[in-house]
DNA sequence: GTCTATACGTCGATAGAC
DNA sequence: GTCTATCGACGTATAGAC
């Protein structure tokens, strides 16, 4: 009775392991890699700080398999090719965008681990370059499909780290217009 | 002569302070900021790692008057705007590219903090935006200059944190063809 | 097999003696 | 101005109770 958590906690097992990862991935969403404590973790989850890392390792590891991308961009990258930029452009900002832009900003403030930003760097050539680089007519598709990856971040960082107030708000038509089309140079070579 | 360090140390005083900040800022864009110690820094300039904080106030305000953003792209911004793109890609992957690319680097993995987050949001509202948006016709301008900020972070995001080799391997003729004519289209509308 | 208790080494930062 | 001593919090590890 003498508790201060409010999730699941001991008697099962490996409930208490679900949990640690749930507590672990909304703290890494909120407040990013660095400022997340695995002792903070495992008061969220209302369990014992050692557990954690009995669980998972390490935080790092914590870290991957909880904050993974699986951002599905399939359907975008398998459409017709002249209008690739703009309908990426909305995908990103119409398809849960907040898990989006929060688990870009916990991903890309964690590159200083070799790890994340393996991780990282693997997710954006299966969701962007693998698909797009086959697809495009002209020179250089390759370096034109990791263009068009870079404009991504770019959107991202805009969004997701910079917090830009006018990007934010403006419409997702516009920017659908202005950024989808500016992508789409690329995509026509 | 038991010293362990290459630097000034003890005997002058202000010299000292200086060291400090020239091992912070040569550690802080090889290793990023979570990954380089005040004790570290400290060892690198031959001195006492309390001086560092006594000196600096926080391994924070360190970071921040040691890697601060010095990039000038005014001659780019000031010049014709119909090649405004080609030359902005142009500037950046020339002028003194490795420090723009370990400061965008070290900067943008310490954004957990506030004031490395306001500090970076104001470095590219100086340096693109501000310039930018005033000279920018057709609709929305403001929101196109900050569209051009976003394009440009991607680049500095695939050759500075995630090392895209095919990038980074191709011409500078190459990229400045290709994504400058991208941003173009937004300095464009 | 879970979990608790405890500990180790390092971190950023501070207080106070030289 | 500089250094010594120390603080509390961190990530991580382990021994042993349930």
């Amino acid at each position: 009775m003498t508790e201060a958590a409010a999730s699941p906690r001991s008697g099962s097992g490996a409930l208490t392991k679900e949990a640690i990862g749930t507590a672990a991935r909304r703290l890494f969403a909120r407040q990013g890699y660095a400022a997340t404590s695995v002792r903070a973790i495992a008061a969220e989850a209302g369990a014992d700080p050692a557990l954690v890392i009995r669980h998972f390792g390490s935080k790092e590891r914590l870290f991957l398999e909880t904050v993974a991308i699986e951002g599905r961009f399939d359907h975008v990258t398998k459409g017709p090719l002249e209008s690739l930029g703009p309908r990426l452009v909305e995908s990103l900002l119409t398809e849960a965008p907040e898990i989006t832009f929060s688990t870009w900003r916990a991903m890309l403030r964690a590159t200083d681990s070799d790890l994340v930003r393996s991780r990282l760097i693997a997710a954006m050539e299966e969701m962007f370059i693998e698909p797009l680089a086959p697809r495009l007519q002209g020179p250089h598709p390759e370096l034109r499909a990791r263009l068009v990856a870079a404009a991504i971040s770019g959107l991202l960082d805009a969004v997701a780290i910079l917090a830009d107030r006018l990007i934010l708000e403006a419409s997702v038509e516009q920017l659908v217009d202005l950024y989808g089309r500016s992508i789409q140079a690329l995509v026509d070579g």
